[in-house]
DNA sequence: GATTTTAAGTCTCAAAAAGAGACTAGCACT
DNA sequence: AGTGCTAGTCTCTTTTTGAGACTTAAAATC
């Protein structure tokens, strides 16, 4: 067994320093803890789109909470991913827009939500007999 | 405005029904929720390397309470990504490894940590930028 | 001209999830 | 006899999330 740095092969040949995989230095886990939110996801899909406004966003995705969508979006604009553009409209409106940044993230994070939708069966197949085998 | 299903074409051309993003029919919410937990995306990119033990795998992953790491391994499980495999050793030790259906996963999710660890800096540096006009 | 509606939130409180850390079992080693 | 190893579970506290009332100001409706 090693005992100094790990520096492990992932599957497409990188190499993953797994020194690094404690909160402070990874990136990995920098970018992803915010993209994987129960919404970032669902709202960059929107965005990828087309511009969205606030209220066009909360009956898109029925079951969000204005507060988890005020949040959601502002931590996407914080991380750079989307744009915040107010218009002095009475009463003002608000749109959302995807930036270069979130487009070119979006380009990956689209095929794993292709996957996600191809797949779908399998990992329902896969709960059942999970739920079967385990709980008999 | 159309009031009916509202198909809208994403960016590599793929269409999504909007009107089903609710929770119950939404294939990429009922996957994506699962994998966008705060460690899944961390376990998997171990996995996908090699298998792991459940005391290696908490080593590796130093800020994980045993807790969240067996609940995240079975969630995992039952959705079919990766295997538990328990030796009759004394102790007895158990082995997680990647099924097909979690290498299948993971490919398409590996470009997205590989963008996450390209675009770190770019993340940050938005994040400042941010904060800096936000909180002035 | 009083009432309701709209937009994009904020605020408060309740519920759910996550984290920290003690505790368990059986065996091996000292 | 005491200590440590394994892979957990159990309980308690803290953090997140969710549900829903409240806001502000103008515009549309009655």
């Amino acid at each position: 067994m090693k005992t100094g740095a790990a520096r492990v092969p992932t599957l497409d040949g990188q190499e993953c320093d797994m020194s690094t995989w404690d909160a402070g230095n990874c990136p990995v886990r920098d970018v992803m803890n915010q993209i994987a939110g129960k919404w970032s996801t669902l709202l960059l899909q929107a965005l990828a789109e087309r511009p969205y406004r606030f209220g066009e966003l909360r009956r898109l995705v029925p079951d969000i909470s204005q507060r988890m969508l005020t949040q959601t979006l502002r931590d996407l604009q914080r991380d750079g991913y989307i744009d915040r553009q107010v218009f002095p409209t009475k009463p003002p409106s608000v749109e959302y827009s995807m930036t270069d940044l979130g487009r070119s993230l979006f380009e990956p994070l689209s095929k794993v939500l292709t996957w996600a939708t191809d797949n779908h069966a399998a990992v329902r197949a896969a709960r059942v007999k999970f739920d079967e085998t385990e709980l008999a």
